[in-house]
RNA sequence: CGGGCUGUGGCGCAGAUGGCUAGCGCGCGCGGCUGGGGGCCGUGAGGUCGCAGGUUCAAGUCCUGUCAGCCCGACCA
C-alpha cells in the first residue's frame, strides 16, 4: 500500500514562504509549476507548462484579433533614442525603465583577461530596448499612410517588451514580458474611439470566457492614463485577497503620436489631416490574474476554455496482468475523447505511483482526471474527478465522452460564477472617507463619489494606498459630491488596492 | 534609491558561547517490495559553507570589505 501523504503536508510546503494570502499564488504555484527565476533580475523562465497556458491565450486572442480585421505583422526590438523624444509625454512615461544599448561589440580586456565593450564600437545613437512600441512603429507608419483610402490601418504585434522596474514580481511585473500590442490608425476620431472600445470587449471576452476572470470596465483617471493617450479603458479584475489587478488596456491615442511622428493623410476633400490612432494589449501578466483567481490549496486551477490539457488519464496497473487491457483501453478513451475536441494528455509513466500523479496533475491544474484500472474496466465504468470542486464519480464508459464536455463546461461556468459573485460581494459603496478607509483596508473595491481632481486622489491614495482603478462605464450616473472635498461629482469612481 | 533580512549539495533548512571527517528533510541513482491519493526498506552519488582579506593553534561560526538575492516603500502591463 502506498502510505498516505496527509493533504496538511502539500498545503504547508505552499504556504511555507508566506503568510500572505496573495504571496504563495505568487512564489509557489507559480514559480514551482509554471515559471522560475531566471539568472537575469527581474525575468522570469517560463517552464513548458506555463508557456502551453500562454499558447492557449495567444491562440483564442490571436483568433478575435484577427476576427475583428486585425493582421499581424511584426516591428524591430531596438528603438532609436530620438524616436522616444518625439512625444514628450511619452518619454517621460517610459524614460526611467529604459534599458539602453550603447556598444555593438565587445572585445578582451588584455590585462584582466575578461569581456568589456570594446569603446570603439560605440554607437552614435543609442538604442532603446523596446518597452513598448508606439515610437518605432508610427516612424513606420509616417511612411505607409498617404491617403484616406489606406485607413484604417489595422496592425497587430506578438511580442516581448523590456521595461527595467525597480521591483519585479513573477508574471504580475517581470523586466522582460511577453504581449500583444495592437497599433492602428483610423481616418476620423469617432473611428479610434470605436476600435479602443471594441479592443476592450475583445479582452473581456478572453477574460471572460476563457480565463473566467470578471473584470469592472471603465476609463482611466488622467493620472493613471497611458504616457501619451487620449484617455484609457482598462478591465480591472479583482483576485482572491480582494486587490486589484490592471488586466489589460486599450487606448485612444487621440492625434498625439500622428503630431509628433507627422502621420498625415491626404481626405476625400484633398486636404491633409492627422490620423487618430489607438493602441492596446494583453501581456503575460494575465497568466498571473488566472493564477490569483482560482488557484486553491492544492495548487493551479485551471479553466477548462484555456487548459492546455483538459483531461488527464492516468492508467492504475497494479498487476502486469492487466497492464496491457488497462492501457489499450485508457488508450481508445483518449481517442474517443480526442475525436470530440477535448485536449487530453495520458500519463503512462511507469514506476510512479498513482497518488503522485494525481498530486502532480492537480498541482497543474488540470480540470478533469480520469483514473482507469482494472476494477473499472470490470465494471465498465471509469473514475473521473473534477479539479475545482474534488468531486469524484463513477461514470459508464458509453457516457464518457458526454459527460467530460459536461464537466468541463460546468466548471467553466463555476469558476467564473465563483468568481464573480467574489467581486460583487467584495465591492461596497462609500459614503464618506472613513468607509472607503476601512473597505480599502479590508480588501474591497469602493465605489466613491470623486471629484474629478488629480489632488483628491493623491491624497487617497498617500492616506489609504488605494488608487482609482477605473471610472465604471455601467456606473450609475448618480450626481454626487466628492467624500474628500465635498465638489459635485457626476458618478462614482472605483478605489482599491492594487498590485 | 531609502528601510529590513538572507547567502551552507538541485530545493528547503540546521549548524549557542570558534574545536574532531559539515549535518538533516525533500529530490536524484541503483536493488527490491509495491501500485485506486504524493508509499516502504536497503544502498549510493552530490558541498570551493556567496566572494576577498584579516584575527586565531584552529573560522561555516569572530572582524572588515565586497557581491548577489529576497521582503517592505516610491514607479509600473
Amino acid at each position: 500500500m502506498f502510505a498516505k501523504k496527509k493533504k496538511e503536508v502539500v498545503k504547508k510546503t505552499l504556504t511555507k514562504r508566506s503568510e500572505n494570502y496573495s504571496q504563495w499564488y505568487l512564489d509557489v504555484v507559480e514559480t514551482a509549476e509554471l515559471a522560475e527565476n531566471s539568472p537575469v533580475r527581474g525575468c522570469m523562465v517560463i517552464k513548458p507548462h506555463g508557456y502551453a497556458i500562454w499558447e492557449r491565450i495567444q491562440h483564442e486572442l490571436d483568433r478575435m484579433i484577427k476576427e475583428t480585421g486585425h493582421s499581424n505583422a511584426y516591428f524591430p526590438v531596438f528603438i532609436p533614442k530620438s524616436f522616444f523624444d518625439k512625444e514628450a509625454e511619452h518619454v517621460e512615461g517610459f524614460a526611467k525603465e529604459s534599458a539602453v544599448v550603447t556598444h555593438y561589440r565587445l572585445q578582451q580586456d588584455a590585462t584582466t583577461g575578461k569581456l568589456r565593450t570594446d569603446p570603439d564600437a560605440k554607437l552614435t545613437e543609442e538604442l532603446i530596448v523596446r518597452p513598448t512600441s508606439e515610437t518605432v512603429i508610427y516612424d513606420t507608419y509616417a511612411r505607409w499612410i498617404q491617403s484616406y483610402r489606406d485607413l484604417p490601418l489595422l496592425i497587430n504585434q506578438w511580442a516581448n517588451v523590456v521595461r527595467w522596474e525597480m521591483r519585479t514580481r513573477p508574471f504580475l511585473r517581470t523586466a522582460e514580458f511577453l504581449w500583444q500590442e495592437g497599433h492602428t490608425v483610423h481616418a476620423t476620431q469617432e473611428g479610434a474611439e470605436e476600435e479602443t472600445k471594441k479592443m476592450l470587449g475583445v479582452y473581456q471576452t478572453l477574460l471572460e470566457d476563457y480565463l473566467a476572470i470578471p473584470s469592472i470596465a471603465g476609463k482611466k483617471s488622467p493620472s493613471e492614463t497611458f504616457a501619451g493617450a487620449d484617455h484609457t479603458y482598462t478591465l480591472e479584475s479583482m483576485m482572491q485577497d480582494g486587490k486589484a489587478l490592471q488586466s489589460c488596456t486599450s487606448h485612444n491615442l487621440g492625434q498625439n503620436f500622428a503630431k509628433s511622428f507627422n502621420i498625415q493623410f491626404t481626405d476625400e476633400n484633398e486636404k491633409q489631416q492627422y490620423a487618430w490612432q489607438t493602441s492596446w494589449g494583453l501581456s503575460t501578466r494575465v497568466i498571473g490574474a488566472l493564477i490569483m483567481s482560482h488557484s486553491d490549496d492544492l495548487g493551479l486551477v485551471l479553466p477548462p476554455n484555456i487548459a492546455p490539457i483538459q483531461v488527464v488519464l492516468i492508467p492504475i496497473t497494479p498487476n502486469k496482468e492487466d497492464e496491457e487491457e488497462v492501457l489499450s483501453v485508457v488508450t481508445k478513451i483518449e481517442e474517443q475523447l480526442k475525436a470530440q475536441g477535448v485536449r487530453t494528455h495520458l500519463d503512462s509513466r511507469a514506476h510512479i505511483s498513482p497518488g503522485a500523479k494525481f498530486g502532480e496533475w492537480e498541482k497543474k491544474g488540470i480540470p478533469v482526471r480520469i483514473e482507469i484500472g482494472p476494477k473499472d474496466i470490470a465494471k465498465n465504468t471509469v473514475v473521473v474527478a473534477r479539479r475545482d470542486n474534488q468531486n469524484k464519480h463513477d461514470i459508464l464508459l458509453e457516457q464518457l465522452a458526454d459527460s467530460v464536455k459536461e464537466i468541463l463546461q460546468e466548471m467553466q461556468v463555476a469558476l467564473l460564477t465563483t468568481a464573480r459573485e467574489r467581486l460583487t460581494q467584495h465591492t461596497i459603496v462609500a459614503t464618506n472617507y472613513q468607509e472607503l478607509k476601512e473597505g480599502v483596508e479590508n480588501g474591497k473595491f469602493v465605489l466613491a463619489h470623486w471629484d474629478g481632481t488629480a489632488k483628491t486622489e493623491e491624497k487617497i491614495k498617500a492616506e489609504t494606498k488605494a488608487t482609482i482603478r477605473c471610472i465604471p462605464f455601467d456606473g450609475e450616473k448618480d450626481k454626487g459630491s466628492c467624500i474628500i472635498s465635498g465638489k459635485p461629482s457626476k458618478q462614482q469612481v472605483v478605489f482599491a488596492k492594487a498590485y
